[in-house]
RNA sequence: CGCGGGGUAGAGCAGUCAGGCAGCUCGUCGGGCUCAUAACCCGAAGGUCGUUGGUUCAAAUCCAGCCCCCGCAACCA
């Protein structure tokens, strides 16, 4: 290989394997895929990572509840997650996991070289802390004193844990962020670090835990793991082959800085301020560029698999093709906005440009050239007027790709593309070579007219290929041309004259019947998830069963707790809150206050004069700092309505319920 | 006054940093065409740019206030 050839590094975040990923992680693993490729085409030199982190006390809980090991438990999700990953075309290199040797072993290294060299240090997580529960709470967490999960009272405790002086390397990193105003992207991020978490001070970072055993064992002190932030950070260098001793893998001093973190702009935190600092720490060059992209939300609100609009890249795949929706992901995903999916939109999405614009044009194209010269496409150069706005359009495209790949702006390139192929399908209105065919003298200037077309699809089918690798090939065999490189896009009229076209095209990408989708999607996802299906939406008949099972009570239980009719006879809203509403409840004689989360379901004035069913002898506790003294009884669905529970017939209020 | 994002045509979005004719795709309506997947091409309707005020020759864009929506945080007793 040659020397000089620039080299491009890129990673996404690696996906933690507490469950299948949803289409919105699919998306940044699509996106990272889209600009390497491209990068690819552009003649650098690339090494795209990706892959899973996969320790934790989620997971190891997790694993208990399937009754089985940890690691059988990540190996089975991990696996999820690297088939989806290929299913989507994702031209990695390295598909890295938090639990490969090479990885543990480095890390473990990392962590006793900071420790050696004083930037970690043993100190003490002080908190308030529950024994019955075992977990640690923030002062502000608690209620009243008592732990927010069981109500039993708090200690302040200490607990043994590793920490990292941020705070020694935040000058330093507040510099760098100044003078490389590149550093973090979108720039709008750049602010909202500095102003949240820099300027005000960085406090130390807790980089062990003593509470779960899943994680890598600090190597000096075998009661601590090491938690996730240098165990999953460092797999950036971990898997180049970085050695602390300076024992490096040839990819490492090929490869590091990296080009271009891509990481969802929720933990943008970890990326642009613990990260750096990190490498700071161990004298290693900073990545070039960290760009937070924004988050592709499921549509019509909340996501619910009862609804069957919780979209999983395999589902969808199945349903529309892997380009489809690869095209989908990055064509209707803003920049610094966050993006809509649902059915409905890929749906129409699929049919206006995919099966329209792109898929059309393709076709007619082809037919025609079968029809009028059996296949063959030479260029006779009987050009007129209209050829020449054609071929500007066309040769100029890869040039404004290129600027729009550069900024990261994905969805942008692809509609520059999308404008050619709409440009062809003028250009045949405006040629109309159907007219000509009827003419014997126009033959050689029919000749010139689809030759054009098929050079234009051509150059826009090379382009294709980072964003719909599979369409782009499936194009340019089915007109029989080569992929194009990208810096002979300029010129028009490289297409071998005299080649011939495929005598069967193929659809590419069929129009769909949106009732016929959604009845599909319906049949295939609807119901067969764990939670029922919950279709007709007012009057639900539909079951949930997957509410985690209580223990069994005996009856002296259930006879402690006291429930009796109320009445709310006034009600407002709680003020600084968004979800509480506080009413005056009447239970015989007496007035309980009691607040309650509902405030999106009712409002304070239908609350007044319902009865409802009250937990009356619940112990008093503040919420958003008012006073509660019972519970109103609300049933809940998967979706998180709530209706509260009234009595059957009129009941006076105080009245028991038992 | 918790942190942040947003409000532009029926839908989804660009434009805001750097003020200069309000744009793109879809949908709707009208027309054209018949090579093609009921597709393609042309045209039209449709906007108080959330709101009020300010700066300016000029504001979607800059400044100030207010309203609403969405995440996160805190409480969903």
């Amino acid at each position: 290989m040659k020397e000089n050839k620039k080299t491009y590094y890129l990673t996404t975040a690696i996906a933690y394997t507490s469950g299948k990923p949803h289409i919105g992680n699919t998306y940044e693993a699509v996106l990272a895929d889209s600009i390497v490729r491209f990068k690819r085409m552009q003649g650098y030199d690339v090494r795209f990572q990706t892959g899973t982190d996969e320790h934790g006390q989620k997971i190891e809980l997790k694993a208990k509840e399937d009754g089985i090991s940890p690691k059988e438990f990540v190996d089975n999700v991990a696996g999820q997650i690297k088939n989806i990953w290929d299913l989507m075309n994702t031209s990695y290199d390295r598909f890295i996991r938090t639990t490969d040797e090479d990885h543990e072993k480095q890390v473990q290294k990392i962590f006793k070289k900071l420790y050696e060299q004083g930037d970690i240090y043993k100190g003490e997580y002080q908190g308030m802390y529950c024994t019955p529960c075992e977990s640690f709470f923030t002062p502000s967490q608690l209620i009243d004193g008592k732990c927010p999960d069981c109500g039993r009272k708090c200690e302040e405790a200490k607990e043994e844990a590793y920490f990292f002086k941020l705070s020694k390397y935040a000058d330093r990193l507040i510099e760098h962020i100044n003078n490389h105003p590149e550093f973090i992207q979108p720039e709008s991020r750049k602010n909202e670090m500095m102003n949240n978490f820099l300027i005000p001070g960085l406090q130390d970072l807790c980089v062990s835990r003593t509470s779960f055993k899943w994680g890598i064992p600090v190597t000096f002190d075998d009661k601590h793991v090491i938690y996730v932030w240098i165990d999953a950070l460092s797999n950036y260098i971990t898997g180049l082959g970085y050695d602390v001793d300076g024992d490096s893998d040839e990819l490492y001093n090929k490869y590091w800085p990296a080009d271009l973190h891509l990481i969802g702009k929720d933990i943008l935190r970890f990326h642009t301020i613990y990260w750096p600092i990190m490498l700071m720490a161990l004298d290693i060059p900073l990545p070039k560029q960290i760009f937070g992209h924004p988050w592709l939300l499921q549509g019509d609100g909340k996501m619910s698999k009862s609804k069957g609009n919780v979209l999983y890249a395999d589902d969808l795949v199945n349903i529309f093709g892997v380009d489809a929706v690869r095209f989908f992901v990055l064509h209707e995903m803003p920049f610094d906005n966050d993006g809509v999916i649902s059915w409905e939109l890929v749906i129409e999405r699929v049919n206006s440009e995919l099966a329209n614009t792109l898929g059309n044009l393709v076709n007619r194209t082809i037919s025609m050239s079968n029809k009028y010269f059996d296949g063959i496409v030479s260029n006779e150069a009987v050009e007129e007027e209209t050829d020449k706005d054609l071929k500007d359009v066309v040769t100029s495209v890869a040039g404004k790709v290129a600027e729009k790949m550069e900024k990261l702006r994905v969805a942008d390139a692809i509609t520059e593309i999308f404008n050619l192929f709409r440009r062809c399908n003028k250009y045949i209105d405006e040629t109309m070579p159907w007219v000509l065919a009827k003419e014997e003298d126009k033959k050689d200037r029919l000749k010139t007219v689809l030759y054009n077309l098929i050079e234009s699809i051509s150059i826009g089918a090379s382009l294709l290929e980072p964003f719909m690798p599979e369409t782009s090939e499936k194009i340019l065999n089915q007109i029989n041309a080569a992929k194009r490189p990208l810096e002979s896009m300029g010129e028009f009229g490289l297409y071998k004259s005299g080649s011939k076209v495929t005598d069967s095209p193929e659809i590419l990408f069929a129009r769909l019947n949106a009732d016929d989708v959604m009845k599909e999607v319906l049949e295939k996802f609807g119901a067969d998830e764990d939670t029922a299906s919950k279709e007709e939406e007012t009057k639900s008949t539909d079951v949930i069963d997957n509410i985690p099972a209580k223990p069994e009570i005996a009856f002296d239980d259930f006879m402690k707790m006291q429930f009796q009719v109320g009445e709310v006879i006034e009600c407002k809203e709680v003020p600084k809150s968004k979800k509480l509403l506080c009413s005056q409840v009447k239970i015989g004689n007496s007035v309980k206050q009691i607040v309650s989360g509902i405030r999106k379901y009712y409002t304070p004035e239908e609350m007044v004069g319902k009865k409802v069913m009250v937990l009356v002898n619940l112990k008093p506790a503040k919420l958003a700092g008012v006073l509660s003294e019972g519970m109103l009884l609300c049933a809940e669905d998967a979706d998180g309505n709530v209706a509260l529970v009234v009595p059957e017939k009129d009941m006076p209020s105080g009245a028991e319920i038992c």
